[in-house]
DNA sequence: TATTGTTATACTCTATAACTATA
DNA sequence: TATAGTTATAGAGTATAACAATA
């Protein structure tokens, strides 16, 4: 295509997420998962018990907009929340969500491997150093 | 923050993303301007005369959304769409649009020295490679 | 008083389908 | 017949404001 923006780190970086989280799609659309709610089923596999809360802290999700999306998970039956203090709740996997979880791992790992094979080799090892140097620490998403 | 996703490449890259486009907002929102916005207004900088369905091509913009931002632009004086062959029409800048890309340029080049002083100096050459490769079409890469 | 969960809402971006006209 | 521009619309994702309950 020759474009002439591609010498742009930032539109670079755009293009190269949206495209990647294209092929991300494809990977998750067998199971009728988003992104946003493989990265939240992922992040309660690592943290069981984490508050609703933390969990859009974490992943860059206002407290608003995570009420929707755990309320979608638990309705497939994916997850609980379970009540904690009274004003916070606790987000545990059911069991069907443990076996979503592996499934989610298995597209995960699949797209990452797919993901780092775009990389020419000798470069695979600087990616993630890259990347979370631009994702960097003012990403306060609330 | 200890993100349990951080060495996950296409959450990373999806987060560096997030962010880089913030700060980008940040800097052209003196100029009341979209990424999208100023994107187009480069790319017409640099291919003048070009197709607006051309443009949406290589932006990665689908036709029908090219109509109300061409549009935007024009309201505001910045682009005009000429009639080419009856059924296509060049986008040109005009001189107002000019001054404005002047300053788009400006503000894309802070962006750009900001986005890259956040890489360590021995990683900054590997970032353009690396993003082009997850960007593009499959490759045989190694 | 600050935080959590919630509701409602609005705005942007993107995607699709259908229509007109032109090459 | 394929393409360019257009319109209308629907779906995500994200943003804010306000509220009740609770620490």
């Amino acid at each position: 295509m020759d474009d002439p923006l591609g010498f742009l780190p930032g539109y670079v970086l755009r293009r190269a997420s949206i495209a990647t989280m294209g092929r991300l799609h494809q990977h998750l659309s067998a199971h009728d998962l988003r992104a946003t709610e493989a990265s939240l089923i992922l992040l309660i596999g690592e943290r069981a018990g984490l508050t609703q809360s933390e969990a859009g802290r974490i992943l860059g999700i206002k407290r608003a907009n995570m009420v929707p999306l755990t309320a979608k998970l638990e309705a497939r039956g994916l997850l609980e929340r379970l009540q904690l203090t009274g004003r916070s709740q606790e987000l545990v996997l059911t069991a069907i969500g443990k076996r979503m979880l592996t499934k989610v791992r298995t597209a995960i790992t699949a797209h990452e491997n797919e993901t780092m094979a775009r990389v020419p080799k000798d470069l695979r090892a600087h990616v993630i150093p890259i990347l979370t140097a631009l994702w960097g620490p003012d990403t306060d998403a609330n």
